[in-house]
RNA sequence: GUCCCCAUCGUCUAGAGGCCCAGGACACUACCCUUUCACGGUAGGUACCGGGGUUCGAAUCCCCGUGGGGACGCCA
C-alpha cells in the first residue's frame, strides 16, 4: 500500500511550488490506489498562523487535491515526540548537550573564518573512553542526535538517482530545544514513521535533510521510505520564486480567472512529461503519472503557456458551467445581469476569444453597462461616407427579424448599396455598440443585444456627427 | 569556504548508444481562412554549455572545466 503525504508549514499561502509538490504526491497515491495524507508542520509557533492553514486548505480544495487522512497537526503530537526523545536518550542514540547558543555561534564563526563547514564539534557527545565535562547547573540542555561518525548515507532518489553523503559531513543535530520542544527534522522522521509513509515526495531543498532523517530513522529501527526530490520552480523571469519575485498564491489564479483544471494541467507538465502529451484531464494524469519521467532540473514558470492552456480549457467548458463561473464575477463588480441580453448568449459568443474568466466578465460588462466609446475611436471609424450608410442600417433594423442571419443580410445590403467594403460598416458598428474595435462578427454581436439597445447605441453616431471638430 | 544537485530551441520538454544533420508544445514569423480581433489550418526559424575520453558509432556513458541552484540553525 502506497502512502504519500504533503507536509506544508503554515507560514504563508500555498504557492505554485507547494501546489506542484502536493499535486505530484496526490497523483502518485491516486495512481497506485494508495493514500494521500495531509500533515501541517506547525512546530514553529512564531510563524505559523491559522489563516495560513486555511489558505493551504483552500488552495488544495480549489485545485481538487483531496486527502485521505489528516490534516494532522504536529503541535498536537508533542507528547508523542517527547516519548520518542526519551527512548532515544535511554537507548543512547541521543544525548544532552549543554553548550549555549552564543558559544555555538562563536564556534561556527571561527569555523567559517577557517573555511570550514560550520558544525557542532561534539563536545558533549558520549564516547567509550571519553570523559564528559560536568553539566553546568544553570544551562538547560538541548538533546542532540548521535549521528553515525563514519560511513556514508546513501539512497536512490526516485528523481535524482543515487545520492551519497559522508557521515563526516553531518553533525549531531538538535532534536529537542532547550525548552524541550522537538525540531523539524525530528518531527518529520517520527511522523513519516508513525504514518507509514512509503514515498516522500518533496522539494529538493530537502535533499540535505534526507541523510539526517535516514540516520534517525535507522536509529529508531524504522523502515526508511523512498524519496523523490522535486526540483524547484523558477519564476517567469528565471529567478527563484519569492515574495517579491511574483510568488503568488494559487488562489490568486482563481481571482485572475484561471480554471483549476488548467492550472493543474500546467503544473503537471512542469517537470513531468508523458511523451508529447500536453493537454490531459486530472483523471488521465492520475493514470499516467509516475516518478520516472520527472526532470531533475529546475523549471521556469511560463505564464503564456498557462494562458494558452486556460483558453483551451475555457473553450471546452460548457456554457452552463461558465455561466455559473462568470455570474458571480459580474456581481462582484456591481454589474446587474438581466434576462436581456442573455448572459448565456454573450458567453457563447465570446468563449472562444478570451483566455480567462475575467476577460469574459469584461466583455459581458459591455452589454450590461453602457460604456462610452472613446472619441478617437469614433473619429477613426465614422466619416461622412459611412454615416449615411449607418443611418440606413439603423432604420432598416426596425423591419427585420432579430437574428444574426437577417442582420447580416441587412449589413451586406447596405454595404453593397453604397459600394463600400464590409469593414466600413462593421467597424463603426463595433465601436458604437461596444466601444471596442475587436468583437465577434457584428451580425452575431447585434443579435445578442435587444433591438432597442442597438438602436439607442447607434444613435450616438448622430451626436458625434453634429459635434464641432469631428471629421465628418 | 565546505558538501550536495542541475545543464537539449527564448520557455516547458521528448530522447534511457545507432530510429536524431534532434521530435512535440508555448511564444515568434509568414501565408491561408476572414466582417475587425481571436480561433482554426499550413509553412518556417531557433537547441544537445565547453573540452577531453570510451565506442565502429554519443544529446545519451566516464572525467575535467564552466555556469546555475540548493544546503550548511535550539527555521521549516
Amino acid at each position: 500500500m502506497i502512502r504519500t503525504r504533503f507536509a506544508p508549514s503554515p507560514t504563508g499561502f500555498l504557492h505554485v511550488g507547494g501546489a506542484r509538490t502536493a499535486l505530484f504526491s496526490w497523483a502518485y497515491a491516486r495512481r497506485h490506489a494508495g493514500s494521500f495524507i495531509l500533515r501541517v508542520e506547525d512546530t514553529d509557533l512564531a510563524r505559523s498562523t491559522p489563516q495560513a492553514v486555511q489558505a493551504i486548505l483552500d488552495g488544495m480544495n480549489w485545485l481538487g487535491l483531496d486527502y485521505d487522512e489528516g490534516p494532522f497537526y504536529q503541535t498536537q503530537r508533542m507528547s508523542r515526540y517527547r516519548v520518542v526523545i526519551e527512548q532515544m536518550l535511554a537507548a543512547g542514540s541521543a544525548y544532552r548537550c549543554y553548550m549555549g547558543a552564543e558559544e555555538l555561534d562563536q564556534l561556527r564563526e571561527t569555523q567559517r573564518a577557517q573555511g570550514l563547514k560550520p558544525r557542532y564539534d561534539g563536545r558533549w557527545r558520549p564516547e567509550p573512553d571519553k570523559v564528559l565535562p560536568t553539566p553546568p547547573a544553570a544551562v538547560p540542555a538541548v538533546v542532540r542526535f548521535r549521528n553515525p561518525a563514519a560511513g556514508v548515507v546513501a539512497w536512490d532518489d526516485l528523481v535524482k538517482g543515487r545520492i551519497e553523503i559522508a557521515n563526516s559531513e553531518l553533525d549531531d543535530l538538535v532534536i529537542a530545544r532547550a525548552d524541550g520542544s522537538p525540531t523539524y527534522n525530528f518531527c518529520v522522521v517520527v511522523d513519516d514513521w508513525d504514518m507509514g509513509i512509503t514515498h516522500v515526495i518533496r522539494g529538493d531543498d530537502h535533499v540535505n535533510n534526507t541523510p539526517r532523517q535516514i540516520n534517525i530513522l535507522r536509529a529508531l529501527g524504522a523502515q526508511v521510505p523512498l524519496y523523490a526530490h522535486l526540483s524547484m520552480i523558477l519564476g517567469d523571469d528565471g529567478q527563484k520564486l519569492s515574495k517579491r519575485h511574483g510568488a503568488v498564491s494559487v488562489m490568486q489564479y482563481d481571482e485572475a480567472g484561471y480554471l483549476p483544471a488548467a492550472v493543474c494541467n500546467y503544473l503537471a507538465r512542469l517537470g513531468w512529461s508523458h511523451g508529447d502529451d500536453e493537454v490531459f484531464s486530472m483523471q488521465q494524469f492520475c493514470q499516467w503519472f509516475d516518478l520516472d519521467h520527472i526532470t531533475p532540473s529546475a523549471a521556469q514558470f511560463n505564464s503564456e503557456k498557462l494562458n494558452w492552456l486556460n483558453a483551451h480549457y475555457l473553450r471546452r467548458t460548457d456554457t452552463a458551467r461558465l455561466l455559473a463561473l462568470v455570474g458571480p464575477r459580474l456581481a462582484a463588480r456591481g454589474v446587474t445581469v438581466t434576462a436581456e441580453p442573455s448572459l448565456a448568449a454573450i458567453i457563447e459568443l465570446h468563449r472562444e476569444r478570451v483566455t480567462n474568466l475575467n476577460e469574459l466578465a469584461d466583455v459581458a460588462e459591455v452589454f450590461y453597462r453602457d460604456l462610452q466609446p472613446k472619441a478617437e475611436l469614433l473619429a477613426k471609424h465614422l466619416s461622412s461616407e459611412t454615416l449615411p450608410m449607418l443611418r440606413e442600417f439603423a432604420a432598416g433594423l426596425a423591419g427585420i427579424s432579430w437574428e444574426a442571419a437577417a442582420i447580416g443580410a441587412l449589413i451586406k445590403q447596405c454595404v453593397a448599396r453604397h459600394g463600400l467594403k464590409m469593414p466600413r460598416l462593421a467597424m463603426p458598428l463595433r465601436v458604437l455598440l461596444t466601444g471596442l474595435e475587436q468583437t465577434p462578427s457584428v451580425d452575431a454581436l447585434i443579435a445578442v443585444f435587444p433591438r432597442s439597445v442597438v438602436i439607442e447605441r447607434l444613435a450616438r453616431a448622430e451626436r458625434v456627427a453634429v459635434s464641432p471638430g469631428s471629421p465628418v
